[in-house]
DNA sequence: CCAAAAGTGTTGCTACTACACCCATGC
DNA sequence: GCATGGGTGTAGTAGCAACACTTTTGG
């Protein structure tokens, strides 16, 4: 009988199957009261021309999360340092990819507007949103409105990308990664409204959040008004106890 | 300039990294008024003698849920037929398996307490579980009351999928493919004590669970019992409008 | 009748909604 | 002053938790 070490030296991984591994970001925020998505053109096969998220293969020695910010950061500036990203489903089904079996494994980033703004030469784009209530794949708009033809199964990852935002809206502090540093509750109240894809009562909201104990007043007001300047709140997130 | 058609017949997948793609399915239920789940042991390094989820490598042209109901049907008679099943979460640390890289898609199954005791053969066991409410990796749990050593990051992924259970206890019919056909509500609040580690008031929990609309009551009563026998109900899945 | 567990009525609390109103600022 | 959006007070309502209570069975 092998011990653990002698067992690990003649292993031999390629008697099992190897597949590709692929992470795709979806690269979020609210823009003009729509949730909006970063996406590339395709240059080359397969869906040439077509729109996709911005993707890549994982490394041998690359976990999935760093493999995600790498993708990330490829696109324009807007990669690693403190973007808030999470894992959201994997999808494997054997023909979604026509090339050969590729196993993707999709994140979900949310970055403030300006940030993501940024990132968008002119292979990209950041497209409106559209995502039914209930089942049903996303269809993306350009900046004129026209539809964007998405490359493999990407409608059904932004689907689950803005559902996903709008089951933890709620109760998770997911409306601040997209936000700048500094905002006003009314900002916060239309990310939350893009999101929902509704209105929501302003004295309910305020006092939700403000329950909620997340917001840390400043005492600063945003200024460039011609009213009353409202107050800016910073993020403070909840207390581990 | 290459059309779709050329360039996938030239593609030639073997310089792009591959990895080895596998599937742990956590086989669930609630036994004896703790969740418990279906443990496996190691007859091979690494990890010889530790307790590990039932896994395997994902097939080239094997869809990932595929290829979760061909490892429960593996391990015992409870595999594909009509098992709640759904994917919980990617791990792909690089170090995550000392044999190779390995990403493991983790996989949540319900059963029913009867389905998966009759699973349990030699080298397996059903294992209470005990998970903190907070973070923090699981503990498993022998029949004995002794610690069972987990092997990988599978106290993690067992973590996750009970904290994953209590979440959607109050909003989605979770509860229900934990328990056979027809039972009563006793039964059904003694499954959400389990997996949430609490008690829970008796008449506000019967009230919260029929205004829901997902219980059917079937007129029939249970026997055997030496008090008034409580009434059977069968879960009916929510309308879809 | 008694024990045990099923099942119900009632009350009070909490959280949220809706509506109306006041406040502060630039022009 | 006045227009505009920020911010607040107050009441109504829905859902849930707690408690005490009644009901139904086997022995």
């Amino acid at each position: 009988m092998l011990n653990e070490t002698e067992f690990l030296q003649r292993y031999d991984a390629s008697v099992y199957p190897r597949l590709s591994v692929a992470v795709d970001a979806a690269a979020m925020t609210v823009a003009d009261g729509v949730p909006a998505v970063l996406l590339v053109r395709r240059t080359e096969h397969p869906h040439l021309g077509r729109w996709s998220l911005p993707g890549g293969f994982v490394g041998p020695a690359e976990g999935l999360d760093d493999a995600a910010r790498r993708v990330l950061a490829g696109k324009g500036g807007m990669g690693g340092e403190g973007a808030f990203l999470e894992q959201l489903y994997t999808f494997g089904a054997p023909d979604r990819d026509p090339r050969t079996r590729i196993v993707s494994v999709a994140y979900l980033a949310l970055l403030p507007h300006e940030r993501l703004r940024a990132a968008v030469d002119p292979d990209a784009v950041l497209a409106r949103l559209s995502v039914p209530s209930g089942t049903g794949p996303a269809e993306a708009l350009g900046p004129d409105g026209e539809p964007l033809p998405l490359a493999f199964d990407h409608a059904d990852v932004l689907a689950l990308a803005v559902r996903r935002l709008r089951g933890r809206l709620d109760y998770t502090p997911v409306a601040f990664p997209l936000l700048p540093d500094r905002f006003t509750l009314r900002q916060l109240q239309d990310v939350h409204e893009a999101v929902l894809g509704r209105t929501l009562n302003k004295p309910a909201f305020r006092r939700r959040m403000l329950d909620r104990g997340w917001l840390e007043a400043t005492g600063e007001r945003a200024g460039g008004t011609s009213f009353r300047p409202p107050e800016l709140f910073r993020y403070r997130p909840p207390q581990e106890d």
